[in-house]
DNA sequence: TAGATTTAGACAATCTTTGACAAGAACTAA
DNA sequence: TTAGTTCTTGTCAAAGATTGTCTAAATCTA
């Protein structure tokens, strides 16, 4: 499940308003509609604030905007998966 | 092996200067001093032009210059490795 | 259809990245 | 040491990317 799959289905199950979300991140609801539809990414304060507003664990939702932040940055390439699991030894080894 | 070390390690055994270097780039001298001290990350033409000029493999210079790339969105977080997890998991099953 | 909700486009403001320059520091050889 | 060369550092403006907001159009709902 994609990051703005997850805010949307749950603002649906939550039966809110873009309004309201919008309302409690501070913005208006143009720009929640933008990001859940893929259009804009989250900062990591309306990420915070989301994940209090829909009721989502926040380890996930954040654990979810790292993984498309580092996803954007190899997408397409043929190195991507090499590159990644050689990120993930380094982060390892210096855990 | 760090990007900037591996650069400057191969730039030694080739005996250039950063002059060569920078010219080799289209660039200053700065501006690879500060590459090779980890201070600024080369662009992507800069990653293919440094290939060449330092004779290195490209995609083991890539692969390295994605990675330190992800590397820098997740360095610190507590769900670095987990969040990699996710992406690496997204790829395979997407490629 | 009217009213509400959602989406799309455009824009300026802000933040980040980049390349370039100049001056200083470190090194080398006589 | 000094002169000449190489490397490093700080600063700055230009270019680029991101962000929030506004407006208007599209879509939905009763």
């Amino acid at each position: 499940m994609i990051l703005s799959e997850l805010l949307k289905s749950k603002r649906e199950t939550k039966n809110l308003l873009l309004r309201e979300v919008a309302s409690m991140i501070d913005t208006d609801t143009a720009l929640i509609s933008k990001i859940e539809k893929g259009d804009r990414k989250p900062t990591r304060e309306q990420i915070d604030k989301l994940a209090i507003a829909l009721d989502i664990e926040h380890s996930k939702l954040l654990k979810l905007w790292l993984s498309e932040k580092v996803y954007e940055d190899v997408k397409g390439e043929d190195l991507a998966i090499e590159a990644i699991k050689l990120t993930l030894k380094r982060l390892k080894t210096e855990k």
